[in-house]
DNA sequence: CTTAAGATAGCAAACGATTGCATAGAGGTG
DNA sequence: CACCTCTATGCAATCGTTTGCTATCTTAAG
């Protein structure tokens, strides 16, 4: 049994746009009236209906995000620190897990313009560039990666510079072969994080093996059978370090590395982009690039709803600086 | 420029109501008409105002979850459950995290009915109960724990059974000293797996030192500062094993074991519920008892579409098995 | 040819709020 | 007392759809 703003009104003595005026622009309504309204609302337990609201405002007060892998811890902390955001801001968040599925993304970003939301947090798949030329003028805010898409503001790591520090470490460690286990090349952290290795191999004058490089994607699969392949390698020829372009993917080769029973960090050393807690607990712990999944997400939240509110114009990039911990899955070659 | 159905209408030459009917109720339009306006919305791109529609047919299509750590892989997995089961159930999901606040709890439960959600899926805090009461008649599925509000549906998983096959797989290793790392007792998980551990110990007919026993919530501090307060007891008194309420509290337990430099299993046999990466990849693997999570997701959310289809009636419950995996974490006390 | 039954399509009233405009009364001023 | 200004309220249109009812037209049956 819900009730409705003309239950409140007939039961108080006064008009629907009383009632209205008491609840969202007291000043508008004398201090008696406004009592009395509050009153009644209180014993009916009244909450006005949203949707009405909101059709009637042209906004939702609501926000969508879009990720591409709930379970990823990285993308799981973005989600937390946009939906602290929004919380702090009195926007709900509604939430789409892509699976890296472009079909799906599309689908999300259909029914979410149709529900009129008033702006995105998305971290970008291969086709979202396409799929946001539909969408009209909703601000975008993108995380992680970009699509391209000419609108959309920006939160990003510095991927090439968290690149170099992490190969120059472990250049300064003595290794000579250096492989990688780099991502898709048609996701920018992927691009770019394999930009970085060739920029930090050509400055420490090191030359690439192309067998070193390994292309897979970001999930656990894909970093078990690159590592697979890299360690398969003959002796003389095998890295004696590897860059990997993710935490799922240097899961997958921790993996291998165990089964093939090459010690970390005396056989071959491990370095990865993303910090997570079996990171920290593996043994040795690993070695990482941390990027600063919360803040990319709060600031991302903090870019859209300045955008919403605004009708901000320019498009904002903000990149922000990865961190590199040194632990023990990297030593000098033996 | 987003376009209404009315001037889909006037381009097609026809009424608001027959575009609506063309695209909703194909055969209440005859097949010419119906070509000409799909034609029509095709050309304009025109996406029917969701707002409006559910507004009018009282259906948004729209439902909520609510979980308490959405950075904990159990309950991130669990909401994968639920988004794949609404997207494939065509709903859409706001999202909530509480981070185990009951305020904030309170505050989500007001927005997500004042924006008319369908239907609830929640991990409940300690003031779920009363807060539910006002939510009306809306259908809610709790998953993990039940509040004990009378009309919820639930997916639990069978937390005594999971309990005693650890405690009794510890026993049968020969362990006499078992202590156990317990969660918050007013929560439900909490209370039935501090049950099981006691049932467990009277089955085998072991005695129970109450300081064995230490309370602490589910996060890694709580089972950090737990785990210290264990391994300092003096060596006889001292636990050969530990049962540890969750993986969050089991995380900080390792620490306090490293830290203490206690050597697992050969000084202290570790056990705890929900699987992790972490616990397959730290040294030595931990033993667990995990819970089937996406599952639990999964049939949370088929609960819910039922129960918001068919104006389901009667309240169900469901409970999954927990399956322990035997790693390297157990092992015969020395 | 008349009539009944279907098939299509339109009119206008919902859904539940907000808000521009009009009005009534209170209070102030000369 | 006449006039003006303000404040507090109500009326009714509006947001963009859906849908019950009605009207028209076609077709088939008698």
């Amino acid at each position: 049994m819900n009730f409705k703003i003309k239950d409140v009104a007939i039961r108080a003595g006064v008009s629907t746009s009383t009632v209205s005026r008491a609840l969202s622009q007291p000043d508008m309504v004398s201090l008696e009236t406004r009592m009395r309204v509050l009153q009644v609302v209180e014993e009916l337990g009244f909450r006005p209906n949203q949707l009405a609201r909101s059709l009637r405002q042209r906004a939702t007060r609501t926000v969508g995000l879009i990720i591409t892998d709930i379970l990823n811890l990285f993308h799981a902390t973005v989600a937390k620190g946009v939906q602290d955001s929004a919380f702090r801001h009195g926007y709900n968040l509604i939430l789409g897990n892509t699976d890296e599925d472009p079909g799906r993304e599309k689908t999300y970003l259909d029914t979410f313009i149709s529900y009129q939301l008033q702006g995105l947090v998305i971290v970008p798949t291969a086709r979202t560039r396409v799929h946001l030329r539909s969408i009209g003028h909703v601000p975008v805010v993108e995380v992680d990666r970009t699509s391209g898409y000419p609108n959309a503001h920006a939160v990003l790591v510095d991927n090439i510079k968290g690149t170099l520090e992490a190969i120059g470490y472990l250049v300064r460690l003595g290794h000579r072969r250096i492989g990688t286990i780099a991502g898709k090349s048609e996701v920018t952290t992927g691009a770019e994080r394999l930009e970085g290795y060739m920029q930090a191999m050509r400055d420490a004058e090191l030359a690439i093996d192309p067998r070193w490089v390994v292309h897979s994607d970001h999930r656990e699969d894909g970093g078990y059978r690159a590592a697979r392949g890299l360690l398969d390698l003959p002796a003389g020829l095998r890295p004696t370090a590897l860059f990997i372009v993710n935490n799922e993917a240097a899961a997958g080769a921790v993996r291998a590395t165990r089964e093939l029973s090459f010690r970390i960090p005396e056989d071959i050393s491990l370095v990865s982009f993303d910090d997570a807690r079996w990171a920290q607990l593996m043994d040795p712990p690993l070695t990482v690039v941390e990027q600063p999944a919360y803040e990319m997400g709060l600031r991302a939240g903090e870019m859209l709803f300045q955008s919403i509110e605004t009708g901000g114009e320019s498009q904002a990039i903000l990149r922000l600086a990865p961190r590199l911990i040194v632990r023990g899955s990297t030593a000098a070659p033996t």
